[in-house]
DNA sequence: CTGAAAGCGCTTACAG
DNA sequence: CTGAAAGCGCTTACAG
């Protein structure tokens, strides 16, 4: 390994000589850098981040907080997967390296705070929704610059999907399309999730818009995001409700669920029921109706969540919260009816 | 920030006891030892891995290449997100950090190589196949403990599915139905992929111990892994070969290309033509009819690399190649004849 | 069993 | 414009 001490040996200066060249920092003569510059590239010179990052406290490195426990479906997840890899990318272009931030540490209980001082993180992103919010919250008041792309957590700048508007547009395509029985089934996490009450809202705002009040027996809510409860759910508000012709459901996974029941129950969709999804997965446009759903701009949150991110880093405050448009994508799992 | 120095000052041993307690290294008398542990718990004290890692050369990180360049479906791949994700719960467990390798660094063309020197990192992983297999050498060449767990790389030891045995299985279970005239449609990034070629020749050989032979004019090999150039591949299989009856698919994605194909031909799966694909990806179950194909061992592919890998950063020699098998899904795209 | 000394590779005042 | 000195937080011989 070739140190800056071996390039001032080379060159004949000395090593902070060396560093102020190869940092761009000081007033260095023109002679003297191109000579410098020259011997460490001549010698293949690679800075020792480890050196560097033990004086300067900024080890160019962003902590991940991955942790998919809620939604069990990993760096498969239609929207978290994306995010990350976007994010990946820019950061990468930014000259940051993104490390995972540990939960499962053998050596005694660490919190995330504890892994980020041990690595030396200058900021930290948190992916997807998890339940340890008091860990964030001591990230963030330790003055590590820290931002959700999801998760909802005060005093912690945000950026996520206008789920009031997909709601929104949702509740008018169904009533547009001459429904008037509607139902909504939400996805949720021990319990009833935000980004559902958020579509929630949305949804039962464009009902009333329409003349629609949306009574509580036509809201089934899910205490998971997976398959098997929104089938169940599926199934309770049918079951109460036969005169239901359309159901949002917060997920495509969920709707999935929700069609599996109608099948069970001999409905047809969306000859009997109609149904939105939300996420556009990968098996939405197969199934059978394809799904109507709603597609998360992984790119755009992505992407707006490093520039936030880059301006903390300067010490710039930002907005504490950036919302994002979701794509409506129609398909063909609703009816027109008369 | 609570360092060392601080507990040394506060317990009045010196440094280098403190250090020897914390690492467990050394001869301790128990009583000092209880002071110190006790004073660092109650300092709240958090080892610096810079400072650490500067002096030991080691920094308990795994490097990632993860560059999805010719998949192109990132995290969501469904293999490689799969891998990496069950890699991470592992090597976590045993005080490791992932830590992404980046390839796009702005300031200056840097190797993979020069990245792990940066960043220090004890072992790296390959997860996908790409094409800086030149790279990947040099980090080997180095005496950095390397791991494959897909792409074939001279020199790195490497988890990889059997391939062979699969296309074997593939084989078997068109001959079982019925089926006598079959085709098959390979995958393969700017040449035709090594994945591929150990399927078709398990697939081949499953043929010919059934006495059938497998043309050259029923192979068709596509330069990407995408969808669209399997459709395409399909057309012209089923164009030149009319008799065929069966055909395998390298992966999920380009059987629903495939398939696809087929309804526009007007051909019905598995009534005219039936299809075997490979991955088990969600939206296989969805198709119609669901797609038989078959399902890479995440689990035991990124387990084993685990343990591969941990043996080689005790400096331990380790297998060149360890096969896993994969799990077959019939499901209903295979019709039986007669 | 314990500690004084040196050093990992680098950067930051400071002096000239 | 350049360099001597000190120090980041830690560990490793080595001596006692």
């Amino acid at each position: 390994m070739v140190t800056i001490y071996d390039i001032a040996q080379k060159t004949g200066f000395s090593a902070p000589t060396v560093s102020k060249v190869l940092n761009g920092t000081g007033s260095i003569s023109e002679a003297t850098r191109q000579q410098i510059l020259s011997a460490a590239r001549e010698m293949d010179y690679k800075p020792n981040m480890s050196a560097r990052s033990l004086i300067t406290k900024k080890s160019y490195l962003i902590g991940i907080i991955f942790e998919d426990s809620l939604m069990r479906r990993g760096f498969e997840h239609p929207l978290f997967g994306g995010v990350l890899n976007v994010f990946r990318q820019e950061m990468e272009k930014e000259g940051y390296d993104l490390i995972f931030l540990s939960n499962t540490s053998t050596n005694s209980a660490q919190t995330y705070l504890d892994r980020c001082r041990y690595r030396n993180v200058d900021a930290v992103v948190v992916i997807n929704p998890q339940d340890k919010q008091d860990e964030i919250l001591q990230i963030a008041a330790a003055g590590i610059p820290c931002i959700s792309t999801n998760e909802i957590i005060e005093g912690v700048p945000l950026v996520i999907t206008q789920n009031e508007q997909a709601g929104y547009v949702a509740g008018e395509h169904f009533v547009k399309n001459g429904h008037k029985n509607l139902g909504f089934i939400a996805g949720g996490a021990s319990n009833y999730s935000r980004a559902s009450t958020e579509r929630l809202a949305g949804f039962r705002k464009a009902l009333k818009d329409n003349g629609i009040i949306l009574e509580e027996s036509c809201v089934y809510r899910c205490k998971t995001w997976f398959r098997d409860e929104a089938k169940l759910g599926m199934k309770e508000l049918l079951t109460a409700r036969p005169d239901i012709t359309g159901v949002f459901v917060s997920n495509d996974n969920m709707a999935a669920g929700a069609a599996e029941c109608c099948e069970e129950m001999g409905l047809s969709i969306p000859n009997d029921i109609s149904i939105i999804g939300f996420d556009d997965e990968t098996l939405s446009s197969f199934m059978n109706p394809p799904l109507t759903t709603f597609r998360q701009d992984r790119e755009q949150i992505a992407k707006t969540a490093v520039q936030m991110l880059l301006d903390m880093l300067k010490g710039n405050d930002v907005e504490e919260c950036v919302r994002v448009p979701s794509v409506f994508v129609p398909r063909k799992s609703v009816k027109k009816l008369n």
